[in-house]
DNA sequence: TTGTAAATGAAAATCATTTACAAGTAGGTG
DNA sequence: CACCTACTTGTAAATGATTTTCATTTACAA
């Protein structure tokens, strides 16, 4: 999907299109994964002018309220957002705690949890999974402590 | 493992056994899994008197250090913890984002990612794993709008 | 063109968590 | 036991991401 496709959506949804909505969708669009409010609102800056924090962040809720962008957490008291819905091809990492580097890993229990949820009549909307850990250089870095 | 167990572990580890980080360490022992700090704080307050929001962060984060208490992260902005090391009989959640309920899923996916990861060298420490959805009564209330 | 509900930005508020620092204390030493 | 000193404590302030408030502006239906 692209950032067209994602506008149009939010006009069909009755949210008004704003000149400065229509750049925050444009530039989360234009990132890859695991982007931060921070990283978005500069990118926005730079390239189309004045946006304020409040506003990028109500229109990536609205984003992803209508399903168009993922919030991902990794539990280190930041969010990230990347384009997708809950059902693309989403994918998890593992992050590095020393480097904050961020590997994407195939594995999704997405399915099984589903099943296991369902049995108590459990909707799943929401899945957070990521492993913390060290990374191969810096799991030998420690090492040689 | 009870309490003092818990407590002769942070003794061998260096640390001086202070008042406060008794009381900290018995109500988290004798509390369940999903603690929030500010309920262990006020716990420790009624039942024991004096003791601080920082005392009990440094006192919680010395019992994951050692590998006696759990850090639970559900990306709700808030940090859980609850006794048992990392290799215990640790388990995941399915969490309502309606009510807040919090059901206990017997699934664990730490075996295969631990073996997914291995495959770049990747050492995993915590396994940040949780479902944000709605409970059954919450999502019947859901249908009914 | 106009009216109005929705959207905006600046500034302030929140809220969980952490830090700085002065005052207090555990626990080894003489 | 008295003393020393590094480790701990509590208070108050800092942090940092995110959210709210509110006066002003804007989209868009009529």
């Amino acid at each position: 999907m692209d950032w067209q496709q994602a506008w149009d959506q939010l006009g069909q949804r009755g949210y008004r299109k704003t000149q400065q909505r229509m750049i925050v969708v444009k530039e989360v669009f234009a990132g890859g994964c695991l982007q931060g409010a921070e990283e978005i609102l500069s990118r926005c800056r730079e390239k189309d002018g004045g946006i304020s924090m409040p506003t990028v962040y109500r229109t990536l809720d609205m984003l992803v309220d209508a399903g168009l962008v993922r919030r991902v957490n990794l539990g280190l008291g930041r969010t990230w957002f990347e384009p997708g819905g809950p059902d693309d091809d989403h994918h998890h990492h593992l992050v590095c705690e020393q480097c904050g580097k961020r590997e994407k890993i195939a594995l999704c229990p997405l399915g099984i949890v589903e099943n296991e949820a369902k049995r108590s009549g459990f909707k799943v909307r929401e899945l957070h999974f990521e492993a913390v850990g060290l990374c191969r250089s810096c799991a030998a870095k420690e090492r040689k402590k």
